[in-house]
RNA sequence: GCGGGCGUGGCGGAAUUGGCAGACGCGCCAGACUCAAAAUCUGGUUCCGCGAGGAGUGUCGGUUCGACCCCGACCGCCCGCACCA
C-alpha cells in the first residue's frame, strides 16, 4: 500500500487550485452570496498557531458554503502599519515599511501553504498607498458632515525622552525604555465623533440587527457605550462663598439621585475649572501635578490610591437646611465623563466609600436592603448597592431605588436646581497618534486661517520616505522633516505646515471588509464600489478574537455608519454573524537575566524548565494570550513541516470548541497525522470505488448499519459545522472511521461494496472543508469527477435516521438501575410497564412503596420511592 | 478597581441545553504481528473497593422526581479597559 505522503501531495492540489481558479470570487450575482472574513493579521513577521485556528476556521465555512452552492467571498489582506515596525525600525536598524514588507512576504507563503481557500487576487495591505489614500478622503468627508473635531487631550508623556508613549509602553507608570515616571500632558487632537452615534450603536444591540452576535460580546458592548440617566444639579455654594473665578455653584451628574439624604462631600477632577480656579494656591497646585503623575489608562487611574485634597469651599445640601458638605478635588473623578463632578454617597458606591475611610467622612446608610433589620444594618465596613428601600430620607422613605430616582429628580426639577439627562460612558475616539508609521492625516496648519482640510485634489498625503536611522531619535520622524512639513496654505497660499499625526491603526481596519469587497478593478475609482458592496454586504460570517470584542468592532460598526452617512454604503452594521474564538496559549519562559525565551529554546523536566542551549535553570510564568513580545509563540511551521497542512489545520480544530481559550500542548499533533494516515488507509484499496456506488439495493445487515451511520454522520457533521461545533464534527468522523472498519472486519472483504462506497464518498467530502488537499486525494483516488473543493455537500437521507428501538435508562430515586427497550412509539403507560418489569430495577423496589413515576419520553424514566 | 468569560478523568474535551457524567482524541496499561524495534491492529483505562457497592463535574449552600446545566455566596484562572493589534 503507498503510504500517504504530504510533501508531494500537498502542492501537487494547491497548484491544481491555482490553475483551477477555484477560490476566484465568482461573478454570478444570481446565486446566494456568502461573505466570510476572518480578522486580517497584523504582519508581526512569522504566522503563529493562533491564526492557523483562525483561518481554518474561516477556510472550513468557505469551502462548506462553497459546496452549498452559495457565491462566496473569502479574501485575506495585512493591518499593516502600526507600533511594532518602528519598533523593530530601533532594534534592527530596518526601515518599517522594508520591514513590513519582508513580514508580508513571509505570511502570504506560510498561509499560503495552509491551503486556504483564499482569492488571493483582492488582497492588499494597509500600508499601500492604493488604500490609505482612500482613507483620506473618506476622513474628509467625515469631516464636511460634521464627525471630526480638534480638541485637547491627555497622552502619555514620558518627560526623559520627550516623546508621545502607548499605553502598551508605560510600565508601572514608568517609561519603558527609559523609566522614567509616565506623565499625563495635554496636547491638541483629532477626535472621531462615535459619540454622535452612541444611541444607535446602542440600539442595534437588541434591535435584531446583530441577533448573529454572541450574547457576551454584546453585553460587553452595552456597557461600553454605558447609557446612563440620571440628574445634572447644581450645588449652590454655602452663604457667601465665591471660587476665585467667580462662581457660586458647582455642577454635578449622578446616576443615583435616590441616595442624595446619604451625600457626604461632593468632589470634582483635578482638570475641572473650579479646581484649576484654585490653582494659585500651591497647595493646590501641587496635588493638582501629582494627580497627572501617572498614565492616561482606565485602569492605572481606577486602581491608583483614592486621594483628595479639600477646597476652602462648602456646598448647600439641596433638601436639607443647613446642612453643608465639603469639597474636594478628587484623583479618581474624570473630567470626560458627566460634567467632571459628583456627590459622594459613601454608604452606596465602593469608591466614595474608600474616600469617606479615608478622610474621616460621614456614612450615611439610606438604602436598606429587602428583608433587613435596620437596627443590625452598618455599612461601615462596606458599601450596598443593591437594590432595597430608601430610609433615613425624608420624602423618598419608603420608595424603591427606581422610584426614588424618578422622585428625586421630579423635586430638584421642581425647585430648578437641576434636570434629568442621558450620559454615555463612551468618548469620542482620539484617532492621532504622535508616530511616523501610519496614514497621515490629510490637514494643514495655517497660522492664519486655522486648520485647514486638504483639498481633494491635492490627495493623496503620501507618507514620505525617512532615513531608517530617524527612528533611532525619540518622537516622530514626520516633525523633522521641514521639506515635507512646510506647505503653502490651501487658502491664502501663506507659510503653512502638514499635521504630522498619523491616524490610529483602528481607523485602517474600520473599512478593509468593505474594500474586499469592492472588486480590484474598481480600487483606482474610490474607497469602495456600491454596486459591489451592496451585493457582498454586511459580511457573513466574521471571524476573530475575543479580544476585539469591543474597539476594533465598535470602531468598524461606527465607521460603517459614517460611510453611509457619505454616501459610500447601504447599510449600518457591517457584520451580520460574529463568532469569537478563543485565543490560543501557552506558558512563557525567563531565562536567569529575565528575558523571554521561545518555547523551542526550552526543554521540559516534569514541573521544572532548562535551556535547551546550555542547561542553565529557566522560569515558568503564566499561561498567557500568544504574544511575540513575550515570545509564547509556537510556529505551525514544524507540524506542517513533519505532517503536512492537513494535519495542522485537523489539530486545531479537534478536541477545543472554537470559542474556549486553548493551551498549546506538543502532544496531539501527531494524532491528527495518524487520522490523515487512517483515512487514506481505508480509502485507497477502495480505488474507483465511486462506479460501484448503486443506491438502488435494499440495505439489510452490515450495509444497513453502515448506511445508518454514513446518514447520522452527514447530518451531525453538517449541523455541527453550521454550530461552529467542529471538534465535535472532527468527533463524528473518528466514530464514522470506527464504524467503517467494523463494516469491513463484518463484511469480509469484499472491499469494494456499495454501502462502503456510498460511505467513502461521503466521509471525502466531509472532510474536505478540514483536510482540503487529503480529500482531493482520496476524491480522485475514488474516482470523483473534477475537484473535490467543487462537489456539492452530501445530503442526509431522512428515511434512514429513523430507529425502531431505542434503549431507555431507569432510575429509581434519581440512580440509574436499569434499561429497557422501548418503541419511539409507545405511550408512557407502556414504558411505565416495561420499566416495572426490569429485573434490575424491582431489586431495588423491594421493600418500598413507589410514590410516582417520572417518564421523559424518548430519554429517561425515574422512579420515585420511599 | 470596573466590565466580560472560564473551571468536568493523567491531559484536550463530550453530555441532544434540566434527563445514563466521561462520547471522540491524546497519554498510559495489556495483548497480536515482529529475531527485535518503530509503525499498525485488538482490548482496557474517573476514583475508592477483591467484591456487592459507594463517591464524583473548583468550594459551600439552595431549587427540583432528577443539577456539569438553574439560583446565592466564595475560591482560582483568562480577556478587555479607549495610544498593542
Amino acid at each position: 500500500m503507498a503510504r500517504y505522503n504530504p510533501k508531494e501531495i500537498e502542492p501537487k492540489w494547491r497548484k491544481r487550485w491555482e490553475e483551477a481558479g477555484a477560490f476566484l470570487t465568482g461573478s454570478d450575482r444570481s446565486k446566494p452570496k456568502y461573505y466570510v472574513l476572518e480578522m486580517f493579521p497584523y504582519p508581526s513577521g512569522r504566522i503563529h498557531i493562533g491564526h492557523v485556528r483562525n483561518y481554518a476556521m474561516g477556510d472550513v465555512i468557505a469551502r462548506y458554503k462553497r459546496a452549498k452552492g452559495f457565491n462566496v467571498l473569502h479574501p485575506m489582506g495585512w493591518d499593516a502599519f502600526g507600533l511594532p515596525a518602528e519598533n523593530a525600525a530601533m532594534q534592527t536598524g530596518d526601515h518599517p515599511e522594508t520591514w513590513t514588507r519582508a513580514n508580508i512576504k513571509a505570511m502570504r507563503e506560510q498561509l499560503k501553504g495552509m491551503g486556504l481557500s483564499i482569492d488571493w487576487g483582492r488582497e492588499f495591505a494597509t500600508c499601500d498607498l492604493g488604500y490609505y489614500r482612500w482613507q483620506q478622503l473618506l476622513f474628509l468627508e467625515f469631516w464636511k458632515a460634521g464627525l471630526v473635531e480638534r480638541r485637547m487631550s491627555y497622552v502619555n508623556w514620558d518627560p526623559v525622552d520627550m516623546t508621545v508613549l502607548a499605553n502598551e509602553q508605560v510600565i508601572d507608570g514608568k517609561g519603558w525604555r527609559s523609566g522614567a515616571t509616565v506623565e499625563r500632558k495635554q496636547l491638541s487632537q483629532w477626535f472621531l465623533k462615535i459619540t454622535e452615534k452612541a444611541e444607535d450603536l446602542l440600539a442595534a444591540l437588541d434591535d435584531g440587527r446583530l441577533k448573529g452576535w454572541p450574547d457576551n460580546v454584546r453585553l460587553m458592548q452595552r456597557n461600553w457605550i454605558g447609557k446612563s440617566k440620571g440628574l445634572l444639579m447644581k450645588f449652590r455654594f454655602a452663604g457667601e462663598m465665591t471660587a476665585p473665578d467667580g462662581a457660586r455653584e458647582v455642577e454635578i451628574y449622578t446616576t443615583r439621585p435616590d441616595t442624595l439624604f446619604g451625600a457626604s462631600f461632593l468632589a470634582v477632577a483635578p482638570d475641572h475649572p473650579l479646581a484649576q480656579s484654585y490653582a494659585k494656591d500651591p497647595k493646590v497646585a501641587a496635588f493638582i501635578a501629582e494627580c497627572q503623575k501617572s498614565g492616561t489608562s482606565q485602569e492605572a487611574i481606577d486602581k491608583a490610591e483614592k486621594k483628595g485634597l479639600a477646597l476652602p469651599l462648602e456646598v448647600e445640601h439641596p433638601f436639607i437646611r443647613g446642612r453643608r458638605l465639603p469639597v474636594y478635588i478628587a484623583n479618581f473623578i474624570l473630567m470626560g465623563y458627566g460634567t467632571g463632578a459628583i456627590f459622594g454617597c459613601p454608604a452606596h458606591d465602593a469608591r466614595d466609600h474608600d474616600f469617606a475611610k479615608k478622610y474621616r467622612l460621614d456614612i450615611i446608610p439610606v438604602v436598606l436592603p429587602p428583608d433587613t433589620d435596620p437596627a443590625c444594618y452598618s455599612v461601615a465596613e462596606a458599601p450596598y448597592v443593591g437594590p432595597g428601600t430608601l430610609f433615613n430620607s425624608d420624602f423618598l422613605n419608603g420608595l424603591s431605588v427606581e422610584a426614588g430616582i424618578d422622585a428625586a429628580i421630579a423635586r430638584i426639577e421642581a425647585m430648578g436646581a437641576g434636570r434629568a439627562s442621558t450620559q454615555y460612558r463612551l468618548r469620542d475616539w482620539g484617532v492621532s497618534r504622535q508616530r511616523y508609521w501610519g496614514c497621515p492625516i490629510p490637514a494643514i496648519h495655517c497660522e492664519k486661517c486655522g486648520v485647514v482640510p486638504v483639498p481633494e485634489k491635492d490627495l493623496p498625503v503620501r507618507l514620505p520616505v525617512v532615513d531608517a536611522s530617524a527612528f533611532k531619535t525619540p518622537g516622530n520622524p514626520l516633525d523633522r522633516l521641514p521639506e515635507w512639513r512646510n506647505v503653502p496654505c490651501p487658502e491664502c497660499s501663506g507659510p503653512a505646515q502638514r499635521e504630522t499625526d498619523t491616524f490610529d491603526t483602528f481607523i485602517d481596519s474600520s473599512w478593509y471588509f468593505a474594500r474586499f469587497a469592492t472588486d480590484p478593478a474598481a480600487w483606482e475609482k474610490g474607497p469602495v464600489n456600491k454596486a459591489d458592496t451592496d451585493y457582498w454586504l454586511p459580511v457573513d460570517q466574521y471571524i476573530g478574537g475575543i479580544e476585539h470584542a469591543i474597539l476594533h468592532l465598535l470602531y468598524a460598526r461606527f465607521f460603517t455608519r459614517a460611510m453611509k452617512d457619505t454616501g459610500h454604503l447601504s447599510i449600518s452594521e457591517p457584520f451580520a454573524n460574529l463568532f469569537t474564538q478563543g485565543m490560543v496559549t501557552h506558558a512563557t519562559y525567563r531565562d536567569a537575566s529575565g528575558k523571554f525565551l521561545l518555547p523551542e529554546e526550552v526543554v521540559l523536566d516534569g514541573d521544572k524548565a532548562r535551556r535547551a542551549d546550555n542547561g542553565e535553570p529557566v522560569a515558568i510564568g503564566p499561561i498567557e494570550k500568544m504574544s511575540k513580545s513575550k515570545k509564547n509563540v509556537v510556529s505551525p511551521e514544524a507540524i506542517a513541516d513533519t505532517y503536512g497542512a492537513d494535519a495542522a489545520r485537523w489539530f486545531m480544530l479537534s478536541d477545543s470548541p472554537p470559542e474556549r481559550d486553548v493551551e498549546w500542548t506538543d502532544s496531539g499533533a501527531a494524532g491528527a497525522w495518524k487520522l490523515v494516515a487512517r483515512i487514506w488507509d481505508a480509502v485507497e484499496p477502495a480505488k474507483g470505488a465511486i462506479r460501484s456506488h448503486d443506491l438502488s439495493r435494499p440495505p439489510e445487515g452490515a450495509n444497513a448499519e453502515l448506511r445508518r451511520a454514513t446518514h447520522e454522520t452527514i447530518k451531525g457533521v453538517t449541523d455541527d459545522i453550521e454550530g461552529f461545533r467542529f471538534n465535535k464534527a472532527i468527533a463524528r468522523i473518528y466514530e464514522f472511521l470506527n464504524a467503517l472498519k467494523k463494516h469491513a472486519q463484518r463484511s469480509e472483504g469484499s472491499a469494494t461494496d456499495w454501502a462502503q462506497a456510498e460511505a467513502l464518498c461521503a466521509l471525502t467530502r466531509l472532510i474536505a472543508p478540514f483536510t482540503p488537499h487529503l480529500a482531493e486525494e482520496c476524491w480522485e483516488t475514488l474516482g470523483g469527477a473534477g475537484l473535490v473543493c467543487a462537489a456539492p455537500w452530501p445530503e442526509a437521507d431522512s428515511a434512514l435516521l429513523v430507529r425502531q428501538a431505542i434503549l431507555l435508562p431507569v432510575q429509581v430515586n434519581g440512580k440509574r438501575r436499569g434499561e429497557i427497550s422501548v418503541s419511539p412509539s409507545d405511550d408512557a403507560a407502556t414504558v411505565e410497564k416495561a420499566a416495572l418489569a426490569d429485573p434490575g430495577v424491582i431489586r431495588y423496589l423491594e421493600g418500598v412503596t413507589v410514590r410516582k413515576i417520572v417518564v421523559v419520553p424518548g430519554r429517561i424514566v425515574n422512579i420515585v420511592a420511599n
